[in-house]
DNA sequence: GGTATAAGTAAACGGTGTTGACTTGTCAAG
DNA sequence: CTTGACAAGTCAACACCGTTTACTTATACC
């Protein structure tokens, strides 16, 4: 019995004496309904937000998220289209590209990831957000990356290093934030960066398992 | 209008009349949901599948889930449990380990992991199921890897070899079976293999973007 | 000022997981 | 064989979900 209801009045009371000019504001409204959406995905995932909490929230009635939206689903598709995922990670210098993943990697294992993240993070396994989630790991993070990387089998290198970024969502998911939270940081980054090298190599020997089979 | 109709009559017909003796068989009636949800769960992954389907497929009515396994999410906790996950995978010699791993994985990407293995992928995202997968993750994976690494830092190590594993499961729920099944096998085997063995590697040395920051 | 039209609303629909009160079949004791 | 107790199974309801439809109402233009 906190501050944690979620029946609060909404993000701000609003006053409609405040400008007598509009009160039927269409894009104000959609507006608000996406900040609420965004507020609430972003603390609870997908899942554990109702069209009805985000409407009450954003003190709208709820049947305007579908008009507005299309359907739930529609509200977070814009959300998501809004947030950059790994901002610039991708381009510069490819020798150390690498690196900067495993920096990135870092952080978001130690909790320091943007909240969009983390909810995509919560809200990952929902069938509903399928499409919407290949959209964004396609046009956010495997064509960039496979477009920056010289040599063969691009495509199936960038999918790799994905599956990195995509794995260390859900062992966050999974096992809490504390999963690779302990331990040096720099040394973890260390770690990332070999993953990842070997996940974008160009070419690959045989390692540890030789050649008898 | 095919054979994928959900309301069919059940697994077998309940025929009333085989065996006078016995109709009401409480642990005949659990496993006849068992096998059900294992089915259904299986092709259609978790949230898919509502109680009230799996008891008319099993032929019995829907409180009785609830009275035997406490709720939707107990069944899968039942389904889950019964299965391995990579068999005797971790247990042998350690220095082919990330090929034996590897393996697994291209077995995986190529579609060809078993159903249930399909069905926690279809169902990870549910913050319902996070416990039974936390659970399962633990006990099925981290600590059997984790005890079978020598040197230091085993529980990072494990973490990071399960992290692959579960990126693997999340880019195939996410970008669909194509994902990695391309390609030739033999390869993707060694690729794989070359991130396992960075994942559990005891030491790391700087690589690719070098002292200079 | 009157009116078309868009913004916003209320109530319902079919669906979900879950629960409690109820019925009924089975088995053992009298 | 009858009777009772108890477990197995049933039914109807609860509260909630996402969504849709018909409706009211405020706004802006003529």
């Amino acid at each position: 019995m906190s501050e944690e209801e979620p029946e609060m009045d909404g993000p701000e009371a609003v006053d409609e004496c405040a400008d007598h000019t509009r009160v039927r504001d269409r894009e104000a409204t959609r507006q608000r309904i996406l900040d609420s959406a965004r507020e609430l995905f972003t603390r609870d995932g997908y899942a554990q937000v109702s069209s009805r909490r985000i409407a009450a929230h954003a003190g709208v009635n709820v049947a305007l998220i579908n008009r507005y939206f299309g359907a739930k689903r529609g509200l977070l598709a814009e959300v998501v289209a809004e947030e950059a995922v790994f901002p610039g990670v991708f381009e510069g210098d490819p020798a150390t590209l690498p690196r900067r993943i495993a920096e990135q990697l870092v952080h978001r294992a130690r909790g320091e990831a943007t909240p969009l993240q983390r909810a995509l993070e919560h809200s990952a396994g929902d069938p509903d957000l399928q499409a919407i989630y290949a959209e964004r790991l396609e046009s956010a993070m495997l064509v960039p990356l496979a477009g920056h990387l010289s040599g063969p089998d691009a495509r199936t290198r960038a999918s790799l290093a994905v599956l990195t970024i995509l794995g260390l969502g859900t062992l966050r998911r999974v096992e809490g934030a504390t999963a690779l939270a302990e331990g040096d940081a720099g040394e973890l980054t260390e770690r990332f960066t070999s993953i990842i090298a070997a996940c974008l190599a160009e070419t690959v020997s045989p390692q540890s398992g030789p050649s008898g089979d």
